[in-house]
DNA sequence: TACTTTCTTTGATTAAAATCAATGAAATTT
DNA sequence: AAATTTCATTGATTTTAATCAAAGAAAGTA
């Protein structure tokens, strides 16, 4: 970590980030963008990492920049129920209370781009714009929860797990990836969490849609949505 | 529908309002208050009313004074999904991109607090605090999209039912009943769609809590949790 | 490379929920 | 009040997913 970084880096820090685009960040005039540089820190986590934990106090909130994180809550039986899946340009870890909802861990190797939440606040009071971008930032993740639920109401495992690989390959496309193939980083495990099946009823449903000619194996052994 | 109506009684609609602690409002001052009540309509629906629309341009806010509404998107395959119970107290209709993301509809007589939106953000853009006030609604609502997802994510419809019952039970706390009886407004045919069960499931759970003892059904014929 | 360990798939069996069907209760309409 | 419609419960059967079990594939470690 540089904790020694010229001003011309720090405006590079947030001005070329690949993810400005996709985030509130390109709310931000470049005075503010050099101001804000000073403040936030990238990070290289390996693959399990836990980024944040639920109940901790909220310090920092998190762009992704690349990787994949997922995110789970404990439930009141303490079981794990992972409720979404983020990928680079999603931004997490703001909420009421002062506390994280969830934790956040690492699927894949991540970089994040971490904010003091403090200092985040300062700009948000500050800019119009970005605080009308924050809150369709949070909107966003709203929307996200409802497809869930939408998904986890339908009737059979094959149906989910079809609405399941679709909006991965949405999410893919989202970061400017193309839709096919589809990279499931996520083990069977956590996918079958996500759509409150068992891991065996994943596997035979990936199996049924492959029979149906629905999804496909690619010569590279990656899954293909037709 | 009094279109004329006397400054005092503006100020009354809103500053003796019986959810004003419950919602945004609280953050006006008197001179906020008074303004905004020029522009609120208070409106009262018969049951099966249809408030919004999914994809219905956005004019307005909604408060509810009293009443029940269900909130339910539909889907590519044209299917119907309940995806919330608003109670008094709850707001709705707010969304980015400038529609409705989904339809809101009276399952009992409504008072509904109407505010337009567009007088809404001047007074957002004015306050602060009604900011803050309102970024926490949203923050509220996207818990009780993930609360909905660790429900349906529950592997046996027993579960699913009785935290079904126990989500009710505090939503009637939440705006001032007891927790019990359980006042289940909605049809075993809602019930069952926002649970992603069927009806004769709900019905047979039910009866298998009331088995177990877990809840039963008090001399008035009303539900209880034990 | 060989050896673990973890992850994934498939099969057989059991358990649970959907479906089909009928009846009873409640609410609404006439 | 009677008739109709809607809603809720229960039973029998079928379908689906969970569970139990084992083997094969992939990843990580010694």
């Amino acid at each position: 970590m540089q904790e020694t970084q010229s001003m011309y880096r720090n405006i590079n820090k947030c001005l070329n980030c690949k993810i400005r685009s996709k985030i509130f960040c390109d709310k931000l005039n470049e005075d503010c963008l050099d101001q804000i540089s000073k403040e936030v820190r990238h990070e290289n986590l390996p693959k399990g990492s836990i980024v944040l934990s639920q109940n901790d106090e909220i310090f920092n909130i998190f762009n992704i920049i690349h990787g994949i994180i997922k995110v789970y809550q404990i439930n009141e039986n303490g079981d794990e129920q992972i409720i979404g899946f983020l990928y680079p340009g999603d931004f997490f870890g703001s909420h009421e209370g002062g506390r994280y909802e969830f934790y956040a861990e690492s699927i894949t190797p991540v970089k994040l781009c971490k904010i003091p939440i403090k200092e985040f606040r300062k700009y948000l009071s500050l800019n119009k714009e970005l605080h009308d971008s924050f809150y369709v930032a949070v909107m966003n993740e709203l929307k996200l929860a409802r497809m869930q639920i939408n998904i986890l109401a339908k009737y059979s495992a094959e149906e989910k797990v079809l609405d399941f690989l679709k909006m991965i390959s949405m999410k893919q496309v989202g970061h400017g990836q193309p839709e096919n193939p589809i990279n499931l980083q996520m083990t069977r495990s956590d996918i079958a969490n996500y759509l409150g099946l068992k891991i065996e009823t994943v596997s035979r449903a990936i199996t049924k849609l492959r029979v149906k000619n629905i999804i496909n194996i690619n010569e590279n052994g990656l899954l293909m949505l037709n």
